[in-house]
RNA sequence: GCGGUUGUGGUGAAGUUGGUUAACACACUGGAUUGUGGCUCCAGCAUUUCGCGAGUUCGAGUCUCGUCAACCGCCCCA
């Protein structure tokens, strides 16, 4: 048992220059989502087990890579999505109680825990930004989240991205299809890989992303989707597309999109780079959904929404260098030298009081060292205090820039700080 | 859950067929310059220490095993 002083598997330490990247994107999503009229919503980062939980769905791994544990009486889980307890608050709440302010329009952003094998971007305490808009059913609200996604993509400077669209129709066309589906593969399952017989059972429309399998002849003519839509959600469809269209947003149908879960319905999609190789490439990802509203309680309402993994969106927009860390700054340092008490601690609060930022030195470090931190924090005024002029209440203020100096009184800092400030801009 | 690569100061890293004092550079600290920085020069900076633990050996950063972690691929991806 070594080092058990560092954090566990899958989980980090967010420090130092790292922080600015997640307030920048943080600050971007808010502002994005204001726009949109989309409101957070802020839910316990544990639930009971049940929430999660959800019956029919058609993978049982997932719930065995749930942090789930026991208190007292209760199967509490910490939550590995965001959906669910919004969801779940929508109904507690009686969100649906006024039809006149459906669909409510959420976000919610935070952490999300999940025990899976950790790989570059993909971690076991992650990040999550997501959005739901429950309560009606439109193509235009669905076109909308793309839009808002796509959008906040835009604003974090991400190049290149397209949409991945799709429709899963309605329950009916979907049945239909997945039946299809087996009927076609049936004759040629001895062909297909291990993976592949499980999937035929569990979620047949997986099989079409089979990474082994998918050049193989028989998947060219499988059957899509698309032909198995019923009317109302080709005409669904339709409306999307031509939203997608109007708005701009480059899209790519992709009837080999499906979702991992059984509450999907009709529109399906997921954004990726446009040279995305991996299958780890999703920016965000989601679709409608029927059902779970009712599952929860709360009659039958739709939603759309979509999740977006903010350490991925990280990665991607610093390695486009469109994100940039915000380095340590401060407008004035103040250097004190010899034994002046807190005379040099007196003028950094009356400056901040003034509204600068204001970095000293704590350790009476020799002049240089102070010099080489105020240049390491890009100081523009430094100011100096001595023992002399701390017996005469007045200090050396150096206008960094300029590379003058003068003496100047207590009372008059603050305006001749403001002064050199305003001249640098 | 399965397979593979890797792990040396604050950072980037060198380290020969196991051999005595773990190179070099950056950063940092002090000094040359008793109160004026960025250049230069000098000095210091891993000290039972090479992720952690055990083993082999006269001797292990180098070999073996275990363990932890990071990364890559698979599974999965709510």
């Amino acid at each position: 048992m070594a080092n058990k002083y560092q954090v566990p598997r899958g989980t980090q330490d967010f420090l130092g220059e790292t922080v600015s990247l997640w307030q920048k994107v943080e600050t971007i999503i808010r502002e994005e989502c204001a726009r949109y009229g989309y409101s957070e919503i802020r839910t316990p980062i544990f639930e009971h087990t049940e929430v999660f939980k959800t019956e029919n769905d058609s993978s049982d791994m997932v719930t065995k890579e749930m942090y789930t544990f026991n208190m007292g009486d209760s199967s509490l889980t910490l939550r590995p999505e965001g959906t669910k307890g919004v969801i779940r608050s929508f109904v507690e709440h009686k969100m649906y109680g006024n039809p006149a302010e459906l669909p409510q329009k959420l976000y919610y952003m935070g952490p999300m825990f999940r025990h899976e094998r950790p790989q570059k971007g993909r971690y076991r305490q992650f990040h999550q930004f997501g959005i739901e808009a429950i309560g009606a059913k439109s193509p235009l609200l669905d076109v909308e989240a793309i839009a808002l996604g796509y959008d906040i993509s835009k604003k974090l400077g991400l190049k290149n991205i397209k949409i991945l669209v799709n429709s899963l129709g309605d329950e009916e066309s979907r049945n239909n299809y997945r039946n299809a589906l087996r009927e076609y593969f049936k004759p040629y399952l001895d062909e297909l890989c291990e993976d592949c017989h499980r999937r035929y059972e569990q979620n047949p429309l997986r099989i079409l992303d089979c990474k082994i399998d998918k050049d193989k002849e028989c998947f060219r003519n499988a059957p899509s989707i698309k032909d198995y839509l019923n009317e109302s959600s080709k005409e669904y469809f339709a409306l999307v597309l031509k939203g997608l269209d109007d708005l701009g947003i480059p899209y790519e149908i992709d009837d080999h999109l499906v979702r991992g879960l059984d509450y999907y319905s009709n529109t399906v999609f997921e954004a990726v780079p446009v040279d995305a190789t991996g299958q780890q490439a999703a920016v965000f990802a989601g679709g409608q959904y029927d059902g779970l509203v009712n599952y929860f309680g709360g009659g039958d309402l739709p939603g759309v929404g979509f999740g977006m993994g903010l350490e991925r969106m990280i990665n991607l927009a610093v390695e486009q260098n469109s994100l940039q860390p915000e380095t340590r700054h401060s407008d004035v340092y103040v250097i004190s030298l010899g034994n002046v008490s807190t005379y040099g601690l007196q003028i950094t609060q009356m400056l901040r009081d003034a509204g600068y930022s204001v970095e000293m030195d704590y350790q009476g470090r020799s002049l240089k060292a102070q010099f080489k931190t105020s240049d390491r924090l890009n100081s523009k005024v430094i100011i100096i205090v001595g023992e002399d002029e701390c017996g005469n209440k007045t200090a050396q203020v150096k206008d960094v820039a300029n590379k003058t100096q003068e003496t100047v009184e207590f009372a008059r800092l603050s305006e001749t700080v403001g002064n050199i400030l305003k001249g640098n801009e």
